[in-house]
DNA sequence: CTCCAGGGAGCTA
DNA sequence: TAGCTCCATGGA
């Protein structure tokens, strides 16, 4: 893989990453195709425009290397091996038709309190609306950081403004989870350094002593932000996949740190290839009609 | 109208 | 531990 500096912006040639499948696999909400083959959105504060070239090239705007090095490089989990990670996980047994459709994702290394808000948001609603929902908030507290462009509110701003001052959000009950979680992060009772030290077990409890936060959203921040790639999220995808399409008995423990990888391709695999599946994505949906 | 959505809290037995 | 019901909201 190389990066590079070009026209302003950051070159990077010879990534397995296919943005599509990473931006549409559920672990994101806040980024969505700008024009054919390109990608705009908004992560840590930065607004990301992405053309994507041939050969696993894509093109970010208006950055510098140095910029992209120190943030969007982990962002994009664009050193890790995939090919390896796949290699252990067909071993493992896991599903060849997830493999095969999930080819390209990658696990995105997510900011701990937008990952953690997201997900308190993302419990009991579908997808579409979570974005909506996210969007709201964004443009209700966030940084106007361009044109019609929101960063992701901080904890410290959420915590002022409280619950009540959420109502526009449409969010529901959420509202007061994300107001309390906002509290913790900003006040410090909630450390992301801590909950990275903790390793997965304690930091599952901890997150879990939110209000609002149960075995799934835990597992999301643990897996999306905080570098557990241990974790496995099962939400209502994922429990029809494993009764679907997984043997009797199957346990996650068998893909051992990869657990989460293989998670994301059984997700991304049922969410869009099942012939069972109710209903395609709506019409923004980048994903393909299989 | 009912059912569902990348769930979780609170209660019961 | 397992199995309920309810929770705001909006689309199908």
């Amino acid at each position: 893989m190389l990066i590079s500096a070009l026209n302003g912006g950051v070159l990077v040639e010879g990534s397995d990453i296919d943005l599509r499948k990473t931006f549409d696999c559920g672990q994101c909400f806040r980024f969505e195709r700008a024009g054919e083959d390109a990608f705009r959105g908004v992560a840590f504060g930065r607004v990301l425009q992405i053309r994507v070239g041939g050969d696993g090239s894509f093109f970010v705007s208006d950055m510098s290397v140095s910029e992209f090095s120190a943030r969007y490089t982990a962002f994009f989990d664009l050193e890790s091996d995939y090919a390896g990670m796949r290699k252990r996980l067909a071993s493992a047994g896991l599903l060849p038709e997830a493999l095969k459709n999930g080819d390209g994702i990658h696990i995105l290394r997510q900011d701990f309190w937008e990952t953690l808000c997201s997900f308190i948001i993302a419990q009991n609603n579908n997808i579409p609306r979570i974005r909506k929902i996210i969007g709201a908030f964004c443009r209700l507290l966030g940084d106007e950081i361009d044109d019609g462009v929101y960063a992701f509110p901080t904890a410290e701003k959420t915590a002022a403004a409280g619950s009540a001052a959420l109502a526009p959000v449409r969010a529901g009950y959420r509202a007061a989870y994300i107001a309390e979680a906002a509290e913790k992060a900003a006040s410090g009772a909630l450390s992301e350094a801590a909950l990275r030290a903790a390793g997965l077990e304690e930091a599952t409890k901890a997150l879990r002593a939110l209000n609002g936060v149960g075995p799934k959203t835990a597992a999301c921040v643990a897996l999306f932000s905080l570098g557990y790639g241990d974790a496995f999220p099962v939400d209502v995808w994922m429990r029809r996949a494993l009764r679907n399409r997984c043997a009797e008995g199957f346990s996650p423990r068998v893909f051992g740190s990869l657990a989460g990888l293989a998670q994301q391709y059984l997700f991304y695999n049922e969410r869009y290839f099942s012939s069972q599946r109710r209903s395609a994505a709506p019409g923004s949906d980048p994903a393909p009609k299989a």
